[in-house]
DNA sequence: TTGTAGGCGTTATCAC
DNA sequence: GTGATAACGCCTACAA
């Protein structure tokens, strides 16, 4: 591989002149201009990234934590943000963590490495005060998880009003029993919508019933699953909230090759509003998040603290929700008098 | 940032023997070794990524090409990749082409400036001619996308055979017009399946009629277009070969609010067999690839290159597909004698 | 077993 | 305008 000092032999001038050149600096009489471009032809020179990372201290690379990549909410998440990142010259590493404090740890070490400028976590099951010296290393930026901790940039939405809003849906549409259903960790975020929820039940006169309470449901498989336990041991339920689109369609699916009525026997409300939301029959009611808009807002917001170092104050950017009421929960009207 | 200097210093030793505890190697007093461990600690030490890129001249990264993060199979293809990725210890880099040229190229460019130890291609949209100087700098492997070209390992599925066995399905089951439907532009790969498709009309007496040819349908609002124009232009069409489960659900979607009935006045095969094509109704037929498998082969395969450089002779993997029949062309049997 | 010193490729500082 | 030279932080012959 040639390097700068090739370059300039070839052209017969110094590395800084060369060095100029490559990065557009004034001070270069246009005639060795072309002289140093001409041999940097020639060579199929190219700069070294990795001295440049050394010199620079920078990377132009950021680092995306995010549960998996196979739930769509994060594969729209991520796309919108590689390309957010791609426009401002970043590169994006992906960081699965797989709900795992450890792997979150893991891959926080990035930023300490120097591997990243910046890290963005729309992941989050580690405590605050474990992630909090990673500071000292570069920019975090919340995504979609959050905390009432202010030191930290955030973009999310409000989980709580809206989980209280598909839960007062489901009882203004007559639901008796309805379980809760969320996925994985105690997150900030699952704390959230639960406390939505249950805000909607004591709101109208009931309580949360920690027997239906499900914490382990995150695809279509579980949603399936899901079914078959509610028939079998809570057969009483008659609505579910299910923080997830997929697990709502799962256990839509199911209740077809049984004698369930999506949404008169069981009606229930998804999340995220993807595409499978839409194309069930019955079509599933949910939360329609801006996840590009929030995806595109996270990078800015990291690179404008990678750019300007302490100039913005930490601020949290909270984006609008919208219940999107479709099939699964639309009861017919039997009790009109 | 504490440097491996600083360490020394406090430790009261030299920078090669705080090296050698760093990279675990011998000839060093276990006293000295726990010394510099407590140093270490102390100043809160942790090696510099970039001045080991630059030593090494490795970067234990690898740039993961493919249009699009929306399209669940690419979804499942780097969630696969990365984590065996990070099993060996590489950081995956995501670069969405969006079937770009420009941009695969821009992100082939990671590998000539050593930003990245080595290139996967899942997207393929510029000729072999311009890629091939690119293998200077370092290995490329395609997954998914592959050519003749012998000179680079692949790994992926036989895409003819697949198209051949769907559209012999489709005849089978009485199809007499079949629209083919394809995403973007004239890869190999998509031309390896209208051979295929070609071939199985020739095998049944019919010929390929370019009308048609639709390659403009990626995701599921083109299969809604889809379904308006096949009804508006092509009526007879009977049958669709759309090379996507997304195509295929919107056009499924889109019947429903038809008179068309699927699959009788309409079959649908899709392909990829994504979770969506089990959860629509009907359930749509789609060729079952092993995404998995093929995700953690290409990132072995492409490792084993890094880490013995010169060693495998390039080879093509091609790994089997099913055809997994479902409602979306299962014709009731009219004709049974 | 430990240390010295040079260099990976680039850029910034300072002379000329 | 141009060019020496010194870092950036790490690893590794080679000496001691």
């Amino acid at each position: 591989m040639a390097t700068i000092e090739d370059v300039a032999k070839l052209a017969g001038l110094s590395r800084t002149t060369v060095s100029r050149v490559i990065n557009d600096q004034p001070y270069v009489t246009e005639e060795k201009r072309q002289r140093i471009s001409q041999a940097m032809k020639e060579l199929g020179y190219v700069p070294n990234s990795s001295a440049r990372r050394l010199r620079s201290q920078k990377t132009e690379t950021i680092a995306v934590l995010l549960p998996r990549l196979t739930n769509p909410f994060f594969g729209n998440l991520i796309e919108a943000m590689e390309e957010k990142a791609s426009e401002w010259g970043y590169q994006v590493i992906v960081c699965q963590t797989h709900d795992s404090k450890k792997k979150e740890m893991d891959y926080l070490q990035l930023l300490k490495t120097k591997q990243v400028d910046g890290v963005i976590m729309a992941s989050l099951v580690n405590d605050w005060k474990k992630i909090e010296p990673y500071l000292g290393s570069g920019p975090i930026v919340f995504c979609n998880e959050y905390m009432d901790e202010p030191s930290i940039p955030m973009v999310h939405m409000d989980h709580k009003q809206a989980a209280y809003e598909a839960a007062c849906h489901l009882l203004e549409q007559g639901c008796q029993n309805i379980a809760y259903v969320s996925g994985g960790p105690e997150s900030h975020l699952s704390k959230m919508r639960k406390e939505g929820f249950t805000e909607a039940l004591n709101d109208h006169g009931k309580s949360f019933l920690d027997e239906m309470s499900i914490e382990w449901a995150i695809d279509v498989s579980d949603g399936q699953k899901l079914f078959h336990l509610i028939k079998s041991d809570f057969p009483y339920v008659d609505g579910v909230f299910t923080g997830s689109d997929e697990v709502a369609a799962g256990l839509i699916y199911e209740a077809a090759s049984s004698d369930w009525k999506i949404p008169d026997d069981l009606a229930v409300v998804g999340f995220d509003n993807q595409m499978i939301s839409l194309l069930m029959v019955p079509s599933v009611t949910t939360i329609e998040q801006p996840v590009k808009d929030m995806a595109e807002k996270t990078v800015e917001v990291l690179i404008q603290q990678l750019l300007h170092p302490g100039a913005l104050a930490p601020k949290k950017y909270v984006y609008p929700h919208q219940l999107l009421v479709r099939n699964s929960t639309k009861r017919k009207k039997v009790t009109i008098q």
